[in-house]
DNA sequence: ACCCGGATATGATAATTATCATGACATGAC
DNA sequence: GTCATGTCATGATAATTATCATATCCGGGT
């Protein structure tokens, strides 16, 4: 048993360093478990029962819903320290979404059963999780009202830029997503992204080398986020 | 003081009722304000400091965001029951978007400081308001993907659906937004809004009076609604 | 009563976006 | 290696939606 609960930057073990003796730190590393999965795998299927509280480790996830026609509609993406069963997690019994791995990543789950006796008895660890999920929830309302009304360009320039600064803090970077999963994510069909990309590549915004995209011209591509 | 906190419908009170003992009971609801707004009146400005925790007591409120260049975005409309300052209100020290009222409105505001004060003694408390705050935002997330998949038509259908089903309970009622705040909500202009209506009163499916709507239809709206 | 501003309404036109068609390219299965 | 499948790419066209112009209607203020 690791008190210390081995994930060094993990925010769950942040939360729980403010606020937890070791003997509730020991219940929660007890029941943890790590799961790891391969780019591409289903890590929750919506409509499954909710069992546990999870975050993710490393990798990067999608979190989705599909139509009964089968399209798909990105809800967000996670990162590490991003939680995977956040939304609806103390609400319902049932997952409304989907998560499945856009690059092989691990997640960090704890039993549910654990998080709730563990919020029953410290009412600081509450604090910090409803601050924690309003701000996550309020991230997400507000991207997808800023993404609802921008153009294509501006949608389109608003991932990359969001990938480019939010995820992997360079302004190179292999893209996560495939195009079709881009115009999930904001809205659009496949070919206008790519249609939007190439004319980016075309004005030299971007330079694309297959999966991998640098962006050449940040200031171009943050006024066609913002005005554009 | 009043312990029974005089509102009787008052969901925070229920959760109360699970979780308080007199005393905590007590320290609500003597900081307990209650504040009356007109139809139109401003009752959130954006950015400025949470202050409190309210919840819509009566009435009709929209919580909405402002461009810079004067555009509004509808995030959700808070009927009578529903949180006023539930998004962001444990995270932030501002709020990131502002709250008016469509129709005579009555708030309850209660101390951020109880509230916290009181959470922080009771785990019970905390995990009602977790799964409160996942439900709210879960709704609004999805309420917001159903509604970008749409076209004009199935969007303005959702709307009157919404409104005739979670709002009014009832197959006539009189609009409490109008053309313009319509297409704001839902991500379209305002002329649209008018023409869509047009159209379904030409179609039979609506009658209109004036503000007040008549679903004549509603198996035509709700078909338009999921598939038009 | 009148005027005024805002909301409602409708048409014509322009802009935006989706759909359909087609082909190149890559990658994994065999 | 070849084949097949899916992604990437681009053009032509159709559909959808926004913008602009204009007119009517209605309620509040004087």
């Amino acid at each position: 048993m690791d008190p210390s609960c081995s994930c060094e930057l993990c925010e769950l073990r942040e939360l729980f360093v403010q606020n937890l003796d070791e003997e509730n730190m020991e219940i929660i590393c007890s029941g943890k478990v790590e799961k790891e999965y391969r780019t591409g795998e289903i890590i929750v299927k919506e409509g499954t029962r909710i069992q546990d509280f999870s975050y993710l480790k490393s990798g990067l996830v999608k979190l989705y819903r599909s139509d009964p026609s089968g399209r798909e509609q990105i809800i967000t993406i996670a990162k590490p320290m991003d939680y995977v069963s956040l939304l609806s997690v103390f609400s319902d019994k049932k997952y409304n979404y989907s998560v499945s791995a856009l690059e092989d990543s691990v997640t960090c789950n704890l039993k549910m059963e654990d998080i709730r006796s563990l919020i029953h008895k410290d009412g600081k660890l509450a604090l910090n999780l409803l601050g924690k999920m309003s701000r996550v929830a309020d991230t997400i309302i507000l991207e997808s009202l800023e993404i609802r009304k921008k153009h294509l360009r501006g949608r389109v320039a608003y991932l990359l830029i969001y990938f480019s600064e939010t995820v992997f803090y360079t302004k190179e970077f292999d893209l996560p997503l495939t195009r079709k999963e881009m115009a999930e994510y904001v809205g659009m069909t496949t070919e206008n992204v790519i249609r939007t990309l190439s004319e980016f590549r075309k004005d030299g915004i971007l330079k694309i080398y297959g999966k991998t995209i640098q962006i050449a011209n940040m200031d171009s591509l943050r006024s066609i986020s913002e005005f554009g």
